[in-house]
DNA sequence: GAATGCAATTGTGTATACAATATACTGTAT
DNA sequence: ATACAGTATATTGTATACACAATTGCATTC
């Protein structure tokens, strides 16, 4: 007998992986002072593990630049600079054009609606938990936001770039001052992209997204700055 | 007694940084047919080093989507499909754009000229040894020029991500039959995209490089139908 | 002959041992 | 007290050992 779908069965996750999702999110939840040292038989001994899993898992967050080797070979949380933060929205930008562009083509009904349920799920969080949410948890529903775009652009490529850049904007915003995002504007200019991607305007999904994400960079430098003027 | 410049000792490198390389250039090379198995054990034993090394070098070949793991956890060589081809040229395409685009900007002299330098060792390479040239060094010689201009755009975060794309081009290549480039045509469509550049020509250098991703997409798609209809 | 069960083999995940090197510490001589 | 030597400590790189899962081949049974 032939089953109609074939078993999802997934063992398991190795200590690896698991290691790698504790570490990742507390370094993209700011649980680690900026330039902070990560020492291998630390982590082990915290985690309970070996260090072969943990030198796995910050080798590969080393590889995705979460994480990177000072001058002496040691590994440290990175730290981006303003000039970095402008660098990686410039990044991110030209490829978020492509993205919707390709969303406005090949969006499916299916996928549309992925969307759009991404902004109710941010809306419902942000009106009911006004002020239960970490930064963390907000930037997580902002990107589910942004994946879902990329999801319907159709290119898997276009989409794994994204996810890299996704993360190091993650840090940047924990480097800030945890102050909470402008949601609501946040929030209108998602719709508003979304709009144009359901009516399949090219022209206006290109300059909503375009204008989002110009406003999101202005946004994460003024507070970059603040900051710096504060220290 | 203080050296001038601190001493720039490197000391051997890590026997998983050369496995990684040893891996990297025999995939990039062609020398494990599409889709052929990677094993620890296996491979270890020919290296002549244990599984330690050889299982980090994997992983973050992994991680860089040049081998993959199929639906048992095996790993494997990856292989391109044509859609594939299409969707990396397309996000290759966008972030080249920017690239040149932020190169009329920002370029100094010291940086074009090495672009300059990149084009005059493609044109030494192909006239003085017209085919003792393998693929490979044919594609990395052609890349040396791209990545010249991914450096003149003064945005690391884009030139990492090209780099990625960069490894993953020349796999699709080495796909493909292994005849080679049409190296008069690359030649003078880069000096046609450096002209553009050192004038800042910003209109014309965009469309050079938009010319010239679109008709090296379109021989690689040919090469690979080709190929597919011998097989 | 097909199906079931049981080694034997292979391969991976994790822990640990050991060596090389970098860092910190301590005591002594000036 | 300071400079320095020598020693202890910490940290990483690599090898190896062991446990477990998956696969294969063979034998046994129906």
């Amino acid at each position: 007998m032939l089953l109609s779908s074939p078993p999802p069965i997934q063992r398991s996750q190795s200590l690896r992986e698991q290691t790698y999702q504790v570490l990742r999110t507390a370094i993209l939840a700011g649980e680690f002072l900026a330039g902070s040292r990560l020492v291998e038989t630390q982590i082990a001994e915290k985690l309970q593990v070996s260090r072969t899993p943990i030198r796995e898992a910050l080798q590969q967050l080393q590889q995705e630049q979460l994480v990177i080797a000072d001058e002496n070979g040691n590994l440290r949380v990175v730290s981006f600079s303003i000039a970095d933060a402008k660098h990686l929205y410039r990044c991110r930008l030209v490829l978020e054009q492509e993205s919707v562009s390709e969303a406005c083509k090949n969006a499916t009904d299916a996928q549309m609606s992925k969307i759009e349920m991404a902004i109710q799920q941010a809306e419902k969080a942000i009106t009911q938990q006004p002020n239960k949410l970490t930064s963390y948890q907000l930037l997580h529903i902002d990107y589910q936001f942004h994946r879902a775009i990329a999801e319907c652009s159709g290119n898997p490529w276009l989409a794994m770039l994204l996810d890299q850049l996704f993360d190091k904007m993650a840090l940047l915003r924990m480097q800030t001052v945890q102050q909470n995002l402008k949601v609501l504007e946040i929030s209108s200019e998602h719709r508003r992209i979304y709009k144009a991607i359901v009516e399949r305007n090219h022209e206006l999904a290109l300059a909503a997204i375009t204008d989002h994400l110009m406003s999101s960079q202005a946004r994460v430098i003024r507070e970059i700055e603040q900051m710096q003027n504060q220290a």
